[in-house]
DNA sequence: CTAAGGACCTGTCGGC
DNA sequence: TGCCGACAGGTCCTTA
């Protein structure tokens, strides 16, 4: 799945489409998602100006002109493309017809994602649970420090665990403690706030770099165009077990961390 | 309370 | 070729 570049990136290229359009018809191909799709309101979104896109951690969020709003989640292996075609793809699960002629649909293999419908003024419980993402203000060194001082998780769950900091998913979470030269098996107790502020510092190179390229390339993204031209940033170690350490001589290492996969380098991180 | 493990679901790949 | 297990970008819920 995406992490927040992919998502940022997916958003990005959608929002053309939804520019001061409206939704005519929702076709609901499969609603059984990580939460089923509450189709019970659609009729509170259709025919209604779409009034912003936004990003709230790894979540779209688009606001109506009235008083609804509805978030998409990835998940693993969602993605959403803007399309003309009236032929379906496998896992096409929903799709939100545009009075442009165009339709917005929402593909996921493994429907971990979700879609949600919900009034704007109540919020979404499961966004509510987010942190910041590193890119806003909230997410400061000494947020980031006061909140992870105390605990006995190994700093890889923590760049996971998004209450704390979102956006920071599988794949960045090992690139960024690698350019810190911080060991992910490190617990929050032992990283100082001069770590804190790298780790933080890092995490936005990185993901405005991905996001700059326009996501990381995956098996299962696909951009909103859905050209297949994703691309693939330069990652140092997720994926490289074995592969010679791009700072040392010592090879890449995998561990499970959580029941996840964490590549690192035993010599240089620390 | 915290942190680790399991679950959700489908597809792909490697080994036997 | 075919079957089976391991694994995959997320994150919520249960267990210890």
């Amino acid at each position: 799945m995406p992490e927040l570049p992919e998502v940022e990136t997916t958003k990005r290229g959608i929002e053309p489409y939804l520019h001061n359009q409206s939704i005519t018809k929702i076709l609901v191909r499969q609603k059984s998602l990580r939460i089923p799709f509450n189709d019970n309101l659609k009729k509170h979104i259709t025919h209604v100006k779409i009034k912003n896109i936004k990003r709230r951690a790894k979540y779209i969020v688009i606001d109506f002109a009235n008083e609804y709003s509805m978030v998409i989640h990835l998940g693993m292996t969602g993605n959403l493309r803007a399309s003309r075609q009236k032929k379906f793809l496998k896992h096409d699960h929903i799709i939100f017809y545009l009075e442009s002629g165009n339709s917005l649909i929402f593909n996921d293999v493994r429907r971990f994602g979700l879609v949600q419908i919900y009034k704007t003024k109540g919020s979404f419980y499961l966004l509510d649970n987010n942190g910041p993402d590193p890119f806003e203000k909230k997410a400061d060194v000494d947020y980031f420090y006061n909140r992870i001082k105390n605990s006995s998780a190994s700093i890889k769950s923590i760049l996971l665990n998004h209450k704390i900091i979102s956006g920071i998913g599988n794949i960045y979470a090992s690139e960024i403690l690698f350019s810190t030269n911080i060991s992910p098996l490190r617990m929050g107790r032992d990283i100082s706030h001069t770590d804190c502020k790298k780790i933080l510092q890092q995490s936005k190179i990185i993901l405005n770099k991905a996001i700059k390229a326009g996501g990381t390339t995956l098996n299962d993204y696909f951009n909103a165009e859905s050209k297949p031209g994703y691309f693939k940033i330069q990652l140092n170690v997720y994926g490289k077990e074995g592969e010679k350490c791009p700072s040392c001589e010592s090879k890449i290492s995998k561990i499970t961390q959580s029941n996840r996969s964490t590549y690192f380098c035993k010599e240089s991180q620390n």
